[in-house]
DNA sequence: GGCAAATAGTGGACAAATGCAACTATTTTT
DNA sequence: AAAAATAGTTGCATTTGTCCACTATTTGCC
């Protein structure tokens, strides 16, 4: 209980506490940041806001007749979500969908020719996008947070990379 | 157009696209899966979902009186969003705000005695759970992403580590 | 001194995203 | 043939985020 107002701390001063050496407080703060960012850089794209929509699109456009359960794995979203997500791209013309004929519960999706456009378009910005956002660590170190985060990622959605 | 149903993509044999080689493609999906593992931990803890309220009630812990707009840099969000925060916070009686003396624009944040206890319960499982969710990254890695991550969190809120 | 601009915080409205649970249809197991 | 598992849909309640306008206070400038 301080007796005089204390001096405004600056975030120059701020220590974060123990956040200061929390890996996840580093993701999860760097997530908002960078996500805002794509943001803006997709902007008027119909591709843009919130995750998954961009994912969906670039693997439904490089794996034709892709299963939505299969997206919702990869994203982590539940399968309502995803649903809710294709329902959404579909409306925006982006994909199709129809049922398997092999199994007749699923879906396959296949992106239209403006997906497809709207897929290439957005290729680059995404790949720019992430580099110029982390341009300020240095090209080596950024391959190696990627690698070591990919193979984190991959163990937990199970891609495990086996062949069988 | 496939005259054939297409084999189902299933999640081992998909690969990301350009998504692959995309630093925020993984810091945005590991945000997710990170975020939901430290809900469940935090379950029952009043300071539970959303990013913010963690980062708050340590931050106001170790700086007592330290003012909204800058945990709000800290954490990056806009001073509304901040503002509703710290009024929950406040109703679950963690904290109490002051006007500033000095400065009677601002606000300045404490702990109540109930959000001290709560911060010191806290922060040995937030450690433990960012160690824990990421123990499948060898400590050093760890360590490694931890250190390059941190740097550029503190270049990007502008936290340059003069202490002038 | 006095006016304009910047800063700190509040409040409202609105659009999205999230999570949960119940429900249908189809396939697989036993 | 019945039960369980899988794929997807729908509705609902909750939360979040964003944008914008508004007040109060301080700072800068003429």
């Amino acid at each position: 209980m301080p007796k005089v107002t204390p001096k405004p701390t600056t975030i120059e001063h701020v220590d974060l506490d123990v956040l200061e050496n929390t890996l996840s407080f580093y993701i999860r703060t760097m997530n908002i940041a960078v996500s805002r960012d794509l943001d803006e850089r997709l902007e008027g794209y119909d591709v843009a806001r919130g995750t998954g929509k961009i994912t969906t699109l670039l693997l439904v456009d490089s794996h034709p007749g892709i299963r939505p359960s299969v997206i919702a794995q990869i994203i982590m979203k539940d399968r309502s979500a995803m649903g809710r997500l294709i329902d959404q791209m579909i409306e925006h013309g982006l994909l199709t969908r129809q049922t398997s004929e092999r199994e007749r519960r699923a879906h396959e999706l296949f992106v239209t020719p403006k997906g497809a456009e709207l897929a290439a378009t957005i290729r680059p910005i995404v790949t720019e996008q992430s580099k110029d956002f982390f341009s300020f660590i240095a090209e080596e170190e950024q391959a190696q947070v990627m690698d070591i985060l990919r193979r984190a990622y991959r163990k937990m959605v199970g891609m495990t990379g086996e062949q069988h």
